[in-house]
DNA sequence: GTCTATAAGAGGATAGAC
DNA sequence: GTCTATCCTCTTATAGAC
């Protein structure tokens, strides 16, 4: 139970900072001290353990998404969101998955990321329909959309930051996709709340 | 003169399709057609031939990015560089590059990818000063910033298309970018052009 | 420039004893 | 459940002949 958690917890790690096709089973035997005989007894190949390590990288990162569905003021939740702090030059553990060929061809490995994805969109897309119902943005934008924009600047941002080995785009990235949410509020500069405008 | 240039194609195409930590000498040989000995005169090893070849799938897309400093409406040409016709499940040759661990940790090969980005970094900033100087753009918006923003659509946007194995999420993200950049426009609803205001 | 041979080490397990 | 031994293939070259 110890063994198995150890390696749970190693794979974890290094497929956030190696990915799966790169990191090896050695490393992980190394990194956690467990030994061989165990590690195959728990997870018979390195990709049922892969798997499993995905599941739980995941599971760490849902919960912030789910800021998103909270109820508080909805451009609150998500300028939150996107300010959140976030490790950026490590990138995301679950959108690294999709730039890992060996995930990209496998679809039993794919699948938790799209699921994840999807899951994130569904909030995203909760709370920018509150924004617009909120009066805070103009109810002539597609809240399906945005949601993909809003994704993709976050995603993106990892790529700049890791490419410069520097944060600052990765934060001008989300400031600016700000800066145009609110340039997007229905009264020209500043929204008047608790106004639920409902017309096309 | 013939294996090396064939090294190099081949080098390329395998760099995008399946990243640097994951090619291996022996796939190039066998894509190819080139022996062990030509290639291993040609880049004494996989790090020489990975850096050649990165260099050359830059090259490739820069041409694409100078759109933006083309000399027609800003606006115009904004549009046209986001919705360029892309290959959105292969994902970008080079922002590809920053999440192989391989070249992260490798500053010679991520200096050129860096390189890269701010050279379209340039491009989208002049882009987007142009639009604002055509009073097609809010003047109060921050083009280094803005210009972060649009190149982390395209580059996440790849990340969800390819999490969902669909170009849906990729071109949701451009529109939806698109859709704020007009709500942004300095009269409410559509843009006057020709106006040179340049106050704050 | 190109070919074939050789090789040290890593990757990804399997086998069987304790 | 864990340990040690063993195995076969792939990776990334190197060596030397043609």
């Amino acid at each position: 139970m110890e063994s198995r958690e150890l390696l749970l917890e190693t794979m974890s790690e290094l497929m956030w900072e190696r990915g799966y096709a790169d990191t090896s089973p050695r490393a992980v035997r190394e990194r956690s001290g467990v030994g061989q005989g165990s590690m195959y007894h728990h997870f018979p190949t390195k990709r049922d353990l892969a798997l499993a390590a995905l599941e739980r990288n995941i599971a760490d990162l849902l919960p912030a998404a789910s800021e998103l569905d909270g109820s508080g003021d909805p451009m609150a939740r998500i300028e939150a969101y996107l300010m959140r702090p976030r490790d950026v030059l490590k990138g995301c553990k679950v959108g690294r998955m999709t730039q890992d060929p060996q995930v990209r061809e496998d679809p039993v490995l794919l699948a938790p990321v799209a699921r994840a994805f999807a899951q994130v969109h569904v909030s995203w897309v909760k709370a920018l329909r509150d924004a617009i119902a909120a009066g805070e943005l103009r109810d002539d934008v597609d809240p399906e959309r945005l949601a993909h924009t809003l994704m993709a600047v976050i995603q993106g941002g990892y790529v700049l930051a890791i490419a410069q080995q520097d944060p600052g785009p990765f934060d001008a990235a989300r400031a600016g996709a700000l800066d145009l949410l609110r340039a997007a509020a229905p009264l020209a500069s500043s929204a008047p709340k608790n106004k639920s405008k409902k017309r096309k």
